[in-house]
RNA sequence: GGUCCUGUAGCCGAGUGGCUAGGCAAAGCUCUGCAAAAGCUUCUACACCAGUUCGAAUCUGGUCGGGACCUCCA
């Protein structure tokens, strides 16, 4: 089976052809690092994160570009730390680059933290104003753009003559014209919908280049276009980014690549849906925003602790990136221990010794083939993780029933083992990018110590002195490690 | 007002016209000195109303909720 993904462009779930065979080029909206990311961003992010990894699971090699939006309207009221009241001095307010490198920073951090793989390329929008100009300037000998004071305008009426604004968010033009408001500087439109290619700046515009038509600053949807344009050419294979961005960003983008080359850029555009907390939108005002590195270290009202990055991510994962997904404390309660049992049987595969030597491929084995095989068909299917992690829950229960002796080891051969261990690890490592925040302990000073107290306590059990047994296991269990009696009369530990 | 999405068990969530997703929680049993973990079993739901069909959670129409976008936003 072939991979299919659902195109917003064409509302449908398509098979998957790359326009090169054996190479993808996919382009993501980045973040705009004006201020910390929101756990929106971050769920986007690890969607796209996920697509690109299981991409390259595939087989593809694959371009990724990821920008920075760093340029724009950026005025003295929206930096951050800028205090108009105060001193004007030029070392006391905030330049705009240190706001830009600050939030460039924490983003990069963030995305480390939550394990996603960086993009091979990550443009700036401030490093291709040159790129965006000259796009500019082609979409004005294109008929599609018109100057006016200094300012630069895409004339979507005369576009929509030609091609289809709205072939992306289903809209058209007359309704959009009826609906819109009054802003700054719609006297200058022809039309009310028209978008700015180039901005005269104002003074207090902090950011300012010059350009054929005066001191300004890009568009805002400008950098998009140029930046894909540049790394993935006039065509390419998909472009992703928040439904939020569908309209208007996605469908200027659309049209100024048209206006610019005739050719609409991505061939499959996919889009990642919401994330709401305790049922609402996250936002400032409704107080319920919460960073992403709040969840990992709980500081924040509406947590009852922190969460490492990956139960953070499973929860996402356990949703389809294009479904709405409303999270809560306890989902994430229930995420963690989900995602503890996953690693544990990993865990338990991994140090395995079970002497397998049979080779006859058994019923078992057939199963593990069927499991591993609807892995595959449910990422190839618009990549389904939910779908894909029940498999993998199926897998543990597999290792668990070996390791509590309902499943005998002949029952298993070394070949249907070894499928087994490589799907669970490969899903788990390679396409999700999961952490084990447990295991990284085996053969470590700590183990030894642990096997230590586990011989005391093993001691002291066959003595049946169960207050010293007792008192060990529950001031482990008090400093956040827990001890497990096996059924061999074996002993595990893990923390948590 | 316009464009679109959505409503699935106690909770979260997949779901392709017929085939019990899965996780968490709960109950019982097995194992265990006791726990924990694990295994087995139980809980069979699709907002409402009509229609299409041999058969609808799934398709169509309507009603009622919820949400997103239309304005910087993932």
């Amino acid at each position: 089976m072939s991979l299919k993904v659902y195109n917003t462009l064409t509302r449908q779930k398509e098979e998957f052809k790359s326009i090169t065979p054996n190479h993808v080029g996919l382009y993501v909206c980045g973040p705009t690092v004006y201020s910390e990311p929101h756990v929106g961003n971050l769920r986007t992010f690890c969607s796209f994160d996920m697509i690109y990894r299981y991409l390259i699971f595939l087989g593809y090699k694959v371009r990724y570009v990821r920008n920075i939006t760093d340029a724009g309207h950026l005025t003295n009221e929206r930096g951050e730390g800028v205090n108009r009241m105060e001193s004007q001095a030029k070392l006391e307010s905030l330049e705009p680059m240190e706001i830009v490198q600050k939030y460039t920073v924490s983003f990069h951090r963030i995305m480390d933290a939550f394990n996603t793989v960086p993009p091979t390329i990550e443009p700036t929008a401030t490093g291709h104003i040159v790129e965006q100009i000259e796009m500019i300037e082609t979409l004005l000998k294109n008929g599609f753009a018109y100057e006016v004071d200094g300012s630069v305008y895409f004339d979507v009426k005369k576009y929509n003559d030609q091609h289809n604004y709205g072939v992306l968010s289903g809209r058209n033009i007359d309704e959009l014209m009826a609906g819109y408001r009054d802003l700054d500087g719609q006297e200058e439109k022809r039309n009310s919908i028209d978008f700015a290619l180039w901005k005269k700046a104002s003074p207090e515009h902090i950011m300012q280049w010059n350009s054929p038509w005066g001191k300004g600053f890009p568009g805002w949807h400008l950098e998009c276009s140029a930046m894909s344009t540049k790394y993935l050419g006039e065509t390419f294979d998909i472009h992703g980014g928040g439904m939020d961005l569908k309209f208007p960003h996605h469908e200027c983008e659309i049209a100024q690549n048209v206006g610019n080359c005739k050719q609409g850029g991505a061939k499959y555009w996919l889009h990642t849906n919401m994330l709401n907390f305790n049922g609402q939108k996250m936002s400032k005002s409704l107080g319920n925003s919460i960073l992403p590195m709040e969840f990992v270290n709980g500081n924040h009202p509406l947590l009852d602790k922190g969460y490492a990055p990956s139960v953070l991510k499973f929860l996402f994962l356990q949703s389809h990136y294009s479904s709405e997904l409303d999270i809560n404390v306890k989902g994430l309660q229930d995420a963690e221990k989900g995602l503890k049992r996953l690693m544990e049987a990993n865990d338990v595969i991994g140090n395995w010794e079970l002497g397998i030597s049979s080779n006859h491929k058994t019923e078992l084995d057939i199963k593990i083939e069927t499991i591993a095989a609807n892995c595959k068909e449910c990422m190839d299917d618009d990549f389904n993780t939910a779908k894909t992690i029940g498999n993998l829950f199926e897998f543990a229960s597999i290792i668990n029933s070996l390791k509590g002796g309902q499943i005998k080891p002949e029952e298993i051969s070394s070949a249907g083992l070894d499928l087994l261990i490589t799907t669970l690890h490969s899903y788990l490592f390679d396409v999700f990018g999961l952490r084990n925040e447990n295991a990284t302990i085996a053969n470590n000073k700590l183990d030894d110590a642990m096997q230590l107290l586990i011989n005391i306590r093993k001691d002291a059990k066959a003595k049946k002195d169960f207050v010293t047994s007792d008192k060990i296991r529950n001031e482990l269990s008090a400093a956040g490690i827990s001890l497990k009696d096996e059924k061999d009369g074996g002993m595990s530990w893990s923390l948590g």
